[in-house]
DNA sequence: CAAAACCTATTAATCAGTTGATAGGTGTTG
DNA sequence: CAACACCTATCAACTGATTAATAGGTTTTG
């Protein structure tokens, strides 16, 4: 993997661990095996290399719901497959949605930042709505946008809550009360 | 207010905006009247003072909850009166829950501002497990409590992700999901 | 084709600003 | 007068950012 690469898988571990503001270009270069200097080359300032983790975060997401089948024959698969990029992350050293724990700090984040974190939500919750409209074709198409932003931010708390216990079975018991309940599909 | 009170209130005004890390001592002194070092005398440490914040608040929280009437009859006023907790965080200038966003910050927080903040997720925790288990009879006692926490959980991301959008719109229609999905009592 | 010009990736050194914390002093008040 | 409620001054550590320099490669051009 090249120096830029390493870089940004260094700092978007930092970030889901402990967000944005945690970054710092020494501890990231010492990771890397650079100097922060080197780090300022390939992303001049710390906006930059937020924004640069944040919208490969969004494309990834992207691309992951993309290849995803909206076939309610497929449902079972793949809201497991959506939920188990959330599990996964807390599974790596109970670590959070890059995107989740910069909500937390939307306030600070540089404009560029910021916009490519809303972009994940809107990826997000985009796909939940087709989901939701296939899935639940009960639900009046008038109650598809919110019942989609619904799921998404219940996942994202059970994310952060669960994550407060360093205990996956939290999160696996709060998912299961989501489906009991009839949030999720 | 004296001086100890002032100062808690621009605090927990700041860490509902910007976290715990963001707390600064000067900029603190410096919206309360006083010098950093005032502050040092009542509060020796930022430790200290993220403690005091986070304490008081799940007192408060007990105090609010412990005042709100379990029984079936006052369903709605109840649940009402604990989202409006919530919402009304949102409405005082988009800011969040203060053991929320310190949920994010987790992993750097000292250990005595941590164990606040589970207490404070304990509290609620606990009262929404009394207060499903009486507004939801048809709920299996052992589903009682995963129900809570994910009551709580989806709560605190409706929060989240609703801050992103500055718009207490999104935060309603979040809400409004939940309940017609049959998560929200 | 060889020399000149330029680019890429990286370092060492340093600056300016911020921050938590502390030592020691001053004025007020019960 | 002693405890309380402050203040001045200062430290040490950290941080984002900048600058000048260098080694090695690539491109342009006379």
């Amino acid at each position: 993997m090249d120096t830029k690469n390493q870089i940004m898988t260094v700092a978007k571990a930092t970030v889901q661990s402990h967000g944005y503001n945690a970054l710092n270009f020494r501890e990231i270069a010492k990771e890397v095996g650079v100097t922060s200097a080197s780090i300022h080359y390939y992303f001049p300032t710390k906006g930059d290399l937020g924004m640069a983790l944040a919208s490969q975060y969004a494309d990834e997401a992207d691309q992951l719901l993309s290849g995803l089948s909206l076939d309610p024959k497929d449902s079972e698969a793949t809201v497991d497959a959506y939920l188990s990029a959330f599990r996964s992350a807390l599974l790596n050293d109970n670590r959070m949605c890059l995107c989740g724990i910069m909500l937390a700090e939307r306030d600070d984040l540089p404009i560029e930042v910021k916009r490519e974190v809303d972009r994940f939500t809107v990826v997000n919750v985009s796909w939940l709505e087709k989901l939701v409209a296939r899935l639940v074709p009960e639900l009046a198409a008038s109650d598809v946008a919110e019942r989609a932003l619904a799921i998404f931010s219940a996942i994202e708390g059970a994310q952060l809550v669960a994550r407060g216990s360093a205990d996956i079975a939290v999160f696996d018991r709060t998912i299961s009360a989501y489906r009991k309940a009839g949030l999720l599909p």
